[in-house]
DNA sequence: AACGATCTCAACCGCCCAACG
DNA sequence: CCGTTGGGCGGTTGAGATCGT
């Protein structure tokens, strides 16, 4: 008997049982992680949950005037390249910057093509594309650290049309991604919301063949660079579960 | 307080592409 | 070279939350 596949909201044991299994296979094989987890999904569905949402560098709360303006510099200059343009902003997902620009932003875009006016914007967004110092710069990361959606799977997953326009812009590099965090963080107090935190086995009732050790530290260097030969125990077991606002109000269907 | 309108965002769908046999 | 398959991506949907009247 073929069970049925699995849709709709995410329960927090599935989310627990993902979680392990990554931990388990690594971040790429998403058919393999779904078949042997037991989880009825498919590997997309895995795949969307962990790089939307369960990801432990996923940023959580409302963009910053700065990741605004990179969102709506970047549109200009790629268009719908979601993806694409959430590389440029560590810790937000192609969905999340989607969803973003058909909220707030596609909004200001339009006012600000119906009102050019350099003293019309209230969130500083420059009125500039592809030659605009600060875009440019901003969107040179790829040498270093990199998004979470660059997972350290051959050659960044990028054609090699788009990696010669990534090399383009690495020979014009002027921040690291570190001093694009700082300037983040400087600007308006903003810092990275911990995505997980003292979540208890208790609370979960999927036991989980994996526990890593409990003193390994979440290193975005360390996450990025698995590599699915060696996947690597990289979640420290009381970080799995996210408790940023569903608190209480977790989906349990 | 009730109700409708609007917004937000998690999740799905379908297409495309690269890898592999 | 061709067919198959898995994964990535952009577009879309819909349920729940929030806002306005």
């Amino acid at each position: 008997m073929v069970q049925e596949v699995r849709k709709g909201p995410w329960t927090e044991q599935e989310d627990f049982q993902l979680v392990c299994f990554i931990g388990l296979f690594g971040d790429r094989r998403w058919d393999f992680v779904a078949k042997l987890s037991g989880l009825n999904r498919t590997g997309k569905s895995c795949r969307l949950r962990w790089v939307n949402y369960l990801h432990p560098g996923l940023k959580r709360g409302k963009m910053t005037p700065q990741e605004e303006r990179l969102v709506l510099e970047l549109h200009s200059k790629w268009g719908n390249r979601w993806s694409r343009i959430a590389r440029k902003l560590p810790g937000r997902t192609d969905n999340e910057i989607k969803n973003y620009w058909r909220t707030h932003m596609r909004k200001k875009a339009q006012e600000k093509k119906h009102a050019p006016s350099p003293s019309s914007s209230s969130s500083n967004i420059s009125s500039s594309s592809s030659n605009n110092p600060s875009v440019d710069s901003l969107t040179t990361q790829e040498t270093g650290k990199e998004s979470f959606y660059d997972t350290g799977g051959p050659g960044d997953m990028l054609t090699s049309t788009e990696k010669n326009i990534e090399e383009q812009g690495k020979s014009e590099n002027v921040y690291s991604i570190d001093d694009i965090w700082k300037e983040i963080a400087l600007s308006d107090g903003y810092g990275i919301i911990p995505v997980y935190d003292g979540y208890s086995e208790e609370s979960c009732n999927f036991s989980c063949p994996l526990m890593a050790s409990p003193t390994m530290e979440y290193s975005s260097d360390s996450l990025w660079q698995m590599n699915e030969e060696e996947p690597k125990m990289f979640l420290p077991i009381d970080q799995f579960i996210p408790n940023y606002e569903h608190e209480g109000a977790y989906v349990t269907g």
